[in-house]
DNA sequence: CCGTCTTCTTAACCTACATCAATGCGCAGC
DNA sequence: GCTGCGCATTGATGTAGGTTAAGAAGACGG
């Protein structure tokens, strides 16, 4: 069971020992999973938070139309997780699938318990990760209300260049909340602009 | 200085004596403002987050096209910043406008250190409420995703049914992201098949 | 190296919503 | 009681992006 890239994200950003966070990852669970494989599936209760040691996760529902939305991607060090069904203890809305074989370490409410007694400034860093998880989903809103297609995916392309080139475009799609075909457009469409100049 | 809802809304979420909370709202101040006052602009320094005591205030941003889209809707009893600009130190992309004369408490950080250093339970609540907010923007992210504008309206009446009554079809359209005609064929529409059944 | 699968592209057509412009209508101020 | 203003409605027309369907291009297992 070993974390490093969790383990290295919190001590750069906590005061701590190597030693003592060290004690408090063994009691974290590590998950090895292949491609396509589910780690949260809908109407599931999410227990976890999951941190990507390796690899890359989807977060994502489907409509009454059968249609997927992504909600977030989440590639190495970073964290994913339905905090509305962990945290108000409801059945999930989203499910949360591997888009390559990864391994990502399974948070329970246990170890943030733990780290908040060992150490004081864990408190503000949870709060710290919280609001920038609001920051990111306000700005997010604010782009789906006032851009066009293109805009957005340009957003994207500026935002997350690395997961970009490791997603297929349908997904890019469902997140930016258009099609696989209108995606395909806007991408020729850009090409033929730069070409011109 | 009287705050009387931000108050009870303390008494009955933290573990807390009344006169102890009492004292420690005399240190936030509270401004009365007139419809169409600002209590934030754009490139502003947002400091404070605002509970409302009376009245209603909108979020709201403007685009490059001088277009406003509306991010949220503060009634009495609910808090309004931009977690952005306060957390991170930026200026502001949004306003916070009062739609009619209104009153609200101007808490700043300080008064979050005095609650958490001398209410335990208030870190918790804090997390609650940030969790809460969490919530409520992933969902309507999932909703401008994935559903028509029709159904953002519906939507919007059943969890909003008393700012609906309190605020212009304009503003309300600029919160679904469409505009107030489209929200105007809309309502006609449904009260059509109302009208049939 | 072939067949299958998945992803991407392209084209023809369609629709939800936007835009533009005119009209209506309630209500505040004089 | 007028007048003007802000907001809602309506109609005509435009357009971004959706839908459907087909083919092209990689990716991969055997």
């Amino acid at each position: 069971m070993n974390s490093p890239k969790l383990k290295s994200f919190l001590i750069s950003n906590l005061d701590i020992e190597e030693d003592e966070i060290s004690s408090i990852l063994k009691s974290c669970q590590v998950k090895n999973v292949k491609k396509d494989a589910f780690l949260l599936r809908e109407n599931e209760h999410c227990k976890h938070t999951f941190f990507v040691e390796i690899g890359l996760l989807r977060q994502y529902s489907i409509d009454d139309k059968g249609k997927e939305h992504t909600i977030s991607f989440a590639p190495e060090n970073w964290f994913v997780t339905d905090r509305e069904s962990a945290y108000f203890n409801q059945s999930s809305a989203y499910y949360i699938q591997a888009l390559e074989d990864s391994k990502a370490v399974m948070i329970d409410e246990n170890f943030f318990l733990k780290l908040s007694e060992k150490i004081p400034s864990f408190i503000d860093f949870n709060n710290k990760l919280l609001h920038n998880h609001i920051r990111h989903l306000q700005k997010r809103i604010n782009m789906l209300l006032s851009s066009s297609a293109e805009e957005r995916y340009l957003e994207f392309v500026e935002m997350y260049p690395d997961i970009l080139l490791r997603v297929p475009q349908t997904m890019v799609a469902s997140y930016l909340g258009i099609t696989p075909e209108s995606l395909s457009r806007v991408r020729k469409e850009l090409a033929r602009k730069n070409f011109k100049k």
